[in-house]
DNA sequence: AATGAATGAGGGTTCATTCAT
DNA sequence: CATGAATGAACCCTCATTCAT
């Protein structure tokens, strides 16, 4: 047996290893898709053995939607941030760069995002769920109360809704712009060129198309 | 050992072949998703052997691909054919609610766009993947071009690029309204009703607001 | 991929490749305890490859739940070809000699009979069991009904109960002689020599002593 | 951190826990079978830590042998009791009314039984084994004694030999009658009620059985 | 062309045991 | 002594794909 990691005894420590475990996780999602990272890698990559990491994750998906709620929480945290700033003049393109500029910096976050109805909710057990979920409903209220606060056509709960727009924004437009290593290559095709589309640039157009329509849909008058 | 079905020797009989293992793994995808559905079933499903399907289609990702390919294929046709309509009065609001209506009655289709580039882009060659795109670009243009003939603010190339955001669209509020087996068990709690959204609904709304949003913001004065 | 072995695909290539399995299994049954066998053993034992062993049984369990069915059976028929010949003079002592010339030659039966109770009737879907079952049923009947003919003290029933406790007896005395490796080195010791008990000679022992028993028992008068 | 219980440490504390642990143990085998039974349940249900268990017992299978020698003694000691008593009219049937009686109301010893030779003596040093059999031996002499007294048919070292005949018995009629979950729904069907036997019934005619037999047997005069 | 038997890599998870604290 | 975090070997089974017939 390879010489034994210290071991986590107090709660700090633990909390310490879990973060290790998690770092380690989304250290390889940089360089891999979710399939193809192993447990063993991870593992090994946080210098623990595979058992452990069955210690802090009761299962590979449970591992990845803990880090999301991280990441999440950690993108909404600094969106209030900037929401607090009385600052800026708020309007609907600064909103939108907002969300671009917070997101395009966190590419772990925007790929996690992908998986979470197709990967992360399953092989995970009803609780787990449940927990994310009502924890997700905690995170997206003051944010959303924030933004409704800054844009004057936002009825309440909109500001909850628009979030949950964005996110199926950034999982939409991660799909069209993030091929796979094949897809990749057959986009250096000229003939296939207009495929290739700028992840950031879309983002941008696509947040702000929705918040100037939303807007515009929301005051009928106008039409 | 089963009776050999009868050999498909001319190109047409294959063709049909061909058409009777896509429309089995379609009618498949109506129940299970994707990762659960095996080749086996697929086959017997379609009253063949197992090896068969190897006979036309490399991989069981490229079959789906392909049947992604036709199911686009007849909605892009569908869209054609709408457009054609000289009768309607064309704004934003109708194309919107064409894409809607033309999609919410093609569920295959709407689910097979989700596993794109997650799923069908991966073990597929290079080949494939080329072919598929640039079938994709072909039959995108002239429905790109009858949108663009339909809205007078797009301009050239803007018709395919609004199918794709459609697309990117559709593929974010399937993952936001689709919930997998657990999740869905998840949603049913009262405190998590807010996140329970309706498809149809939701794409409605997100068209609308994309088009509406890309008009606005195409008008830089109006702002 | 090494070289696939010659297809069975005769429903006759296939009783002799499942045969060739239960043969390979059977032979690593000499020299390891159940648990110790593993499928891939199996596999290479047969010259196949591990998959393939699950074309032809659902578990390992099931594999050897096969086994013991069919060394059962030739058991039993060995019996009854013995219980046929009228020229024998049948009493207890005769039977009894009958079980256990036939039980000893049979090693492999008899260690699998260890294993019915506690191993291989779990891991085995109900209607495996229940066929198992039912086939054994069918198997005890005749012979029973034949040992009833020759022992003139038995009813109606007893003899397939006889063949029942025979089982047990067989059962209960193979784990009193049959050490382990640690406990066949701790019986070399002179002081745990009364410990050691040859497997034939307590098998005798024993069937003859359960069936005078059982005679007398039958005869209260004769108390 | 869950306070650490009292260290034991004089010789007689720390007999005590022994104890504490083999009594969980214990306890758990009323509801699972010893390979469903985990280190950590055996922990929990002693309100000890899973490594404490380590420095009373080197491994789960000692941990079961001692128990088992435990339990045996204290069978051992009944019996011993009982044949002290004069009052009775010692004969075969008698006895084997004892050993029925004193078995029927030990279930986690005619359960621990089973266990011997295919468990418990593995994974268990040669020490560990060697200390257990001579133990053994050492209690199952007086206990010889006794009966070879009573029994008058019974010459020196019979009496130890028909409790290891009574223990063969003990094992195979448990197999014979203890079937698994999924064998005992297999046994609800009408057809295979004929393999549905009760233990006790079932040990008390055998154990009458090889009484009766080996005293008509050790008379080759009566015969 | 059709079949379906054969292949075998692949991988998350468990749990007895060890050992740092 | 007690603890419980860390270890890592062990393992069956699935299923897309291949290929002999």
């Amino acid at each position: 047996m390879a010489l034994a990691k210290q071991r986590a005894r107090r709660a700090e420590d633990k909390a310490v290893r879990r973060h290790d475990i998690m770092q380690a996780a989304l250290a390889l999602l940089d360089t891999r898709r979710f399939p193809e990272i192993k447990m063993i890698d991870i593992a090994r990559q946080a210098g623990l053995a595979k058992g452990t990491l069955f210690l802090y994750f009761p299962t590979k998906e449970a591992l990845f939607l803990n880090i999301l709620e991280v990441e999440l929480e950690a993108w909404l945290e600094d969106l209030n941030r900037h929401f607090d700033d009385d600052g800026r003049d708020w309007n609907n393109a600064g909103v939108a760069r907002l969300f671009v500029d917070t997101l395009i910096t966190r590419d772990r976050l925007t790929r996690l995002l992908t998986l979470v109805s197709s990967v992360l909710e399953h092989n995970v057990d009803l609780a787990h769920v449940v927990a994310f979920k009502s924890k997700l409903v905690a995170m997206l209220a003051p944010t959303g109360a924030r933004i409704e606060a800054r844009l004057s056509f936002l009825r309440a709960g909109d500001g909850v809704m628009l979030l949950l727009r964005v996110y199926a924004l950034v999982v939409g437009v991660r799909q069209l712009c993030d091929p796979g290593d094949i897809a990749r290559q057959a986009l250096q095709r000229p003939e296939l060129r207009s495929l290739a589309i700028d992840f950031e640039h879309e983002l941008g157009v696509m947040c702000d198309a929705l918040l100037a329509g939303l807007e515009r849909n929301a005051n009928p008058r106008a039409r």
